[in-house]
RNA sequence: GGGUCGCUAGCUCAGCGGUAGAGCAUCCGGCUUUUAACCGGCUGGUCCUGAGUUCGAAUCUCAGGCGACCCA
């Protein structure tokens, strides 16, 4: 911040009531005044009577880092507003508040810094529930969960041995993602399309380990087409989701190995029309078949290559603008379409685990084969034909649209689309095809070789095998104060004493699994335990859950618009045909909230960044040390760019209340946001004219109980109601379908400017108290704090927030008078005041006569006269 | 390469066939011992470009440009 703060300290002794002599706008003592009466009044805690609609608002619960940052204000005052308003609106909100508390980073605190990770978790839990508390959250803390504490884990493990029970949780042995910094495996969600870790940015490597895993791909058909049910979703979301998923339509294709061997590669292929063209197959190096086919004199190239390919991540493995490349086994396969002769090569580019892990090469018909071919010296056959199809493979350049088949025999002439179909209802009956379905969808690995997890309810004995902690067992409890080194393999193999059981089954010695689960399984059910936050007997009553589920109004960032998101679906999905609950879909609307960012200052030749306080003039920024111009951007607020904004700062200086209104103003809610300094101001601004006009107002009116309105108004006074009944409108719609809070702010401005320009002490007690009670309602939601002070300043029973949402009264919106514009060939000429019920005739014969007609038409009859009523007449000469 | 979204005042955004609008900033004045704060007022627009539809286009259509995001 560049100076001192407006704010004037001295007044903070105000009282609960109404004091006079309090006419200084001071928002720390008035804030905390307010949040202990709420408090007091229990307003925030959730309403239990069932006669009124649910409505369950629901912010993305944080990690409790210990700090709250300028993303978590905006993202829980949007939801604050939304429950605000619904309340208001007469119906029983839920909006209720966590901890998605397991997870690495109280594993490195307790590392560096010899501490214990509960307590590190608890201590910024208490820090961070007061930073939100100042920020005036209606949140019912009475039903606060964290992931990390065991009344709410020994649940995640009972839904785990549920899902176990199921035959959706399984071990084995596969090829995963390693994070060799944070030490653990990742799930394919969470590792970004560079092939790096979501958590730690570090380049994942591949290992082959025994793991456990959710069969979320028993549900990908369900989630792909449930999508179209999320109507309130953004599209862009379900979009992702959907290409997440990866669903393909084709064949799989069975080529028998040449030789003495009676082997046969199965393939996966999209394009089982294009078969004639294959010039050669392709095996995943990993290929359980490479090491048999492989002839004696290519065994030395073949097993270099498989090593070196190891090293590779999945996406440099795939990505389109590298070379592909790859090594002939020396074996060959039979084209089963036309009994040609084909080589059976490894590439880079073939993964093992999707489809089958052997791939058709097809040059001509595929943008990646053709790469291959070009650079191992295969053949290109065309077998699709269509205008420019010849030239494009010429030019190396695979076609890969529709056409018509050629060099593929009796299918020739055949548009490619049927003759997808045909060829593989042929190649059925011949016994080497048949049609198929495959997701690009991964099952969803959960192991985890950390300690601040939860634990993975699981015993192996060597009699029994895989045995689950009988239900009544549960919790299996973190054991505590354990010497975390970060180092080598599960910090729980260590411990011993944890380790060493009897098996459940037959008593034996045994071993807990060690393995901890991925924090996301904590966060993919921690909404219905919300709905039912005590129960000691199962994890949550299938009745509150249709009380309050699904989740009306779900907020967060875009960045969970595949992982939480995804996860959250699957579990919901499991667990209805669990017979849990009777859900299929955990978030009706959603809203993806932008981030939140501030200026940088970038040095463009070293790309350093340059702190603000460091920058002289900002207009003309410079780099202190070298000289160089710098280059201003706008990021998302992070300390290493020295852009950070401290919410606590923020309302230190302004209160809750300016910093609630400027981060709803500045940008609508989905868009990203760009922190300015100015307009914190300008906000804290409105908030003391808002202040002001309440003062003035205060002189006229002694209650804000409704009045009889007066039957003659003034023009003024007319103004004044139908400006408030269009903003009453404006904002009820702003909340509505798209929600647009930083306009619905615009609308309380513009009704506030209106009623300060009419000079409140001229207008009748019952006008004044109508326009006052609606703007103070209005408000609430946005400014909980100052709408309440108003609302107790000018007399008004009870709380603000207790009370009902303002209703338009059409009747105001009507004008006697209006004015009506002129045109003259669809050009704006002039205006004429008409009644506002004047007729299409009267309008034109008005419109003729006035002035404007006479100048513009020069005493000439228009061809043509167009009526609009209510807006404008046209003449068209 | 494909898809989605966007381009309106210096900035952030409304408006989505019928007179281009808010907030902030700028500028000018008032108040003030000064600074800050506050009050009042005025500015400010090829609505990205081009073509089309229409009596009339920021708004609808098409083409192009630029930008963001997603996918390949």
């Amino acid at each position: 911040m560049p100076h001192a703060g407006p704010v004037n300290a001295a007044s903070s002794s105000a009282s609960a009531s109404n004091s006079p002599q309090d006419n200084r706008y001071d928002p720390t003592a008035l804030e905390q005044r307010w949040r202990a009466r709420w408090k007091d009044l229990g307003l925030d805690i959730t309403e239990t009577d069932a006669t009124k609609p649910g409505f369950f608002a629901l912010s993305m619960f944080p990690y409790p880092s210990g700090t709250l940052h300028m993303g978590h204000v905006r993202n829980y005052v949007i939801t604050d507003v939304i429950a605000r308003v619904q309340r208001m609106r007469g119906d029983s909100v839920l909006h209720p508040m966590g901890w998605d508390a397991f997870g690495l980073p109280a594993e490195n605190a307790a590392i560096e810094r010899n501490i214990d990770p509960g307590e590190w978790t608890d201590r910024n839990i208490d820090q961070m529930r007061d930073q939100l508390d100042r920020l005036g959250l209606s949140i019912d803390w009475d039903r606060e969960q964290a992931t990390c504490h065991s009344d709410y884990y020994r649940w995640t493990q009972w839904l785990f041995l549920e899902l176990f029970d199921g035959g959706l949780a399984y071990r084995k042995n596969a090829t995963v993602n390693w994070d060799p910094v944070d030490q653990t495996v990742l799930a394919n969600e969470q590792v970004d399309a560079e092939g790096r870790s979501w958590r730690s940015g570090a380049l994942v490597e591949q290992r082959q380990l025994n793991q456990w895993f959710l069969r979320i791909t028993d549900y990908a058909e369900a989630l792909l087409n449930d999508l179209d049910k999320l109507k309130g979703w953004p599209e862009r979301v379900r979009t992702m989701q959907a290409n997440w998923i990866g669903r393909s339509e084709g064949a799989e294709i069975t080529f028998q190995v040449e030789g003495a061997n009676q082997e046969s590669i199965t393939v996966f292929t999209t394009r089982p029309d294009t078969l004639s063209g294959a010039s050669y197959v392709v095996l995943a190096p990993e290929h359980r078949l490479v090491p048999t086919l492989t002839i004696e004199k290519q065994h030395s190239s073949v097993d270099q290559f498989r090593k070196r390919v190891a090293r590779l991540s999945t996406i440099e493995r795939t990505s389109d603008d590298r070379p592909k490349q790859g090594v002939a086994t020396g074996a060959c396969v039979t084209n089963p379409l036309n009994g040609e002769r084909l080589p059976v090569w490894i590439a880079d580019y073939v993964l093992a685990d999707y489809g089958t892990g052997a791939v058709m090469g097809v040059p001509a018909h595929d943008q990646r084969d053709i790469q291959f071919a070009k650079a191992n010296g295969l053949p290109v056959r065309q077998v699709i034909d269509a205008e420019g199809a010849k030239e494009a493979i010429e030019a190396g350049k695979a076609w890969t649209e529709d056409g018509t088949l050629i060099n593929s025999g009796s299918f020739d002439g055949q548009p490619s689309t049927q003759g997808k179909a045909a060829i593989t209802d042929h190649g059925e009956t011949a016994g080497w095809a048949s049609s198929k379905v495959t997701y690009r969808l991964r099952d969803w690995l959960i192991s985890r070789q950390r300690y601040w997890g939860c634990p993975i309810p699981i015993i192996h004995c060597s009699t029994c095998g895989v045995v689950p902690v009988p239900q009544d067992d549960l919790p299996v409890e973190l054991p505590r104060g354990i010497d975390l080194s970060g180092k080598g393999g599960s910090p729980l193999s260590q411990q011993t004493d944890w380790v060493n059981v009897s098996c459940p089954c037959c008593g034996s010695a045994a071993q807990r699994e060690t393995d901890t689960m991925d924090t996301f399984m904590c966060s993919s059910w921690y909404f219905l335990r919300f709905a039912d936050p005590h129960n000691t007997k199962q994890p949550f009553s299938k009745e509150a859950v249709n009380r309050w589920l699904p989740v009306k109004q779900y907020v967060g960032g875009i960045e969970h618009a595949i992982l939480h998101l995804l996860y959250s679906r699957f579990f919901t999905k499991a667990l209805r045909d669990r017979g849990l609950i009777d859900i299929d879909e955990p978030f009706e609307r959603l809203l993806t909230q932008g981030m939140v960012q501030a200026v940088t200052y970038r040095n463009p030749t070293t790309g350093k960044y340059i702190a603000t306080a460091d920058v002289s003039d900002p207009n003309d920024p410079v780099d202190p040390i070298t000289g160089d111009k710098l280059d201003v951007l706008f990021e998302k607020m992070s300390k290493s760019k020295y852009n950070g904004v401290d919410p606590a700062a923020v309302i230190d200086r302004y209160g809750a209340d300016t910093a609630r209104m400027f981060i709803l103003f500045k940008a609508p809610p989905e868009k990203d946001l760009e922190w300015d300094d100015a307009d914190v101001e300008g906000q804290f601004r409105f908030l003391q004219r808002l202040w002001r006009l309440v003062e003035s107002a205060s002189s006229t009116l002694t209650n804000l109980d409704k009045t009889d309105l007066p039957t003659d108004l003034t023009e003024q006074e007319a103004d004044v109601r139908r400006a408030l009944h269009l903003a009453i409108d404006a904002v009820s719609e702003d909340l509505d379908d798209e929600i647009q809070l930083n306009t619905a702010i615009s609308e309380l401005m513009k009704l506030s400017n209106t009623i300060t320009a009419s000079e409140p002490d001229r207008l009748s007690p019952a006008i004044l108290q109508e326009a006052m009670s609606g703007l103070i309602r209005l408000l609430a939601p946005f400014a909980p704090h100052i709408a309440e002070e108003f609302w107790n300043r000018l007399g008004g029973s009870g709380s603000v927030h207790q009370q009902s949402w303002p209703s338009v009264d059409t009747s105001a919106l009507i004008q006697d008078t209006i004015s009506i514009v002129i045109q003259v060939k669809g050009k704006v000429r002039g205006s004429m005041q008409v009644p506002a019920e004047a007729d299409k005739e009267t309008l034109e014969s008005m419109a003729l006569s006035s002035n404007v007609a006479k100048k513009w038409l020069e005493s000439a009859q228009p061809k043509r006269v167009i009526v609009v009523p209510g807006k404008l007449v046209n003449l068209v000469p």
